[in-house]
DNA sequence: CGGTATCCTCTACGATACTG
DNA sequence: CAGTATCGTAGAGGATACCG
């Protein structure tokens, strides 16, 4: 079989299987699926937001939460952090062309929601 | 402000704020975006699967995993079972049609996945 | 075949306090 | 304002064994 058998540092041992890899449906979903992430990006969508507004804007979610989805979304290149100004500091963040590309889905996803009231 | 306290039985409290409730897109992505909920999903679309051949698929997720996904799916109305026989036992799942309609959402996700080779 | 039961680890997430 | 640091817990998820 096309498999093999990583151990890492630690000597822990994990099967890596090629009929393992997750599917492109799954794939996007770890991208997208996170808490917070989709949100993250849809409230993106009017155009650049400061950090403390999108914090406001997912009443729900912490600083340090909305802060790690940033950052991942930045290195997936998802979002760009913009720096306006040093002291006060003052840092935007907006959606990628990327970005813009998962309104689509974002959209899909808003509307079956609601019309089922899920 | 619009705002309660809930307490529980340990005594641990916690904050219930009318304007925190998810939105749409992210009550949407906790139905669908957890680990292996899409894929199985997907993986129904073109008729009942059996429960093995669903494990066979979905190689890299357990039994156990694609159960509680399943459950959940069934409880939401997204599934059903149908249990063909007993002995030998023979169980199939299969879409219901509220199943059906979040195809379009995860046919989008799908080709955005693949079109940027993510 | 279609699951349960058990155990165990790991990390995601929340709360809180602090900083340049 | 825009984060970072630290701590603590719940529960998600894997491995394995067992059952009707």
């Amino acid at each position: 079989m096309d498999s093999r058998v990583e151990t890492d540092a630690s000597g822990r041992k994990t099967v890596v299987d090629a009929c393992m890899e997750p599917c492109a449906i799954e794939r996007g979903m770890r991208i997208l699926g996170g808490k917070w992430t989709a949100s993250v990006i849809y409230h993106l969508k009017d155009g650049p937001v400061r950090f403390n507004d999108l914090a406001r804007m997912l009443g729900g979610a912490s600083k340090k939460m909305i802060d790690q989805r940033l950052k991942e979304l930045e290195a997936r290149e998802l979002v760009v952090r913009k720096v306006l100004s040093d002291r006060p500091i003052a840092v935007t963040y907006e959606l990628t062309g990327l970005g813009f590309s998962t309104l689509k889905i974002l959209e899909e996803l808003r509307s079956w929601t609601e019309k089922y009231e899920l």
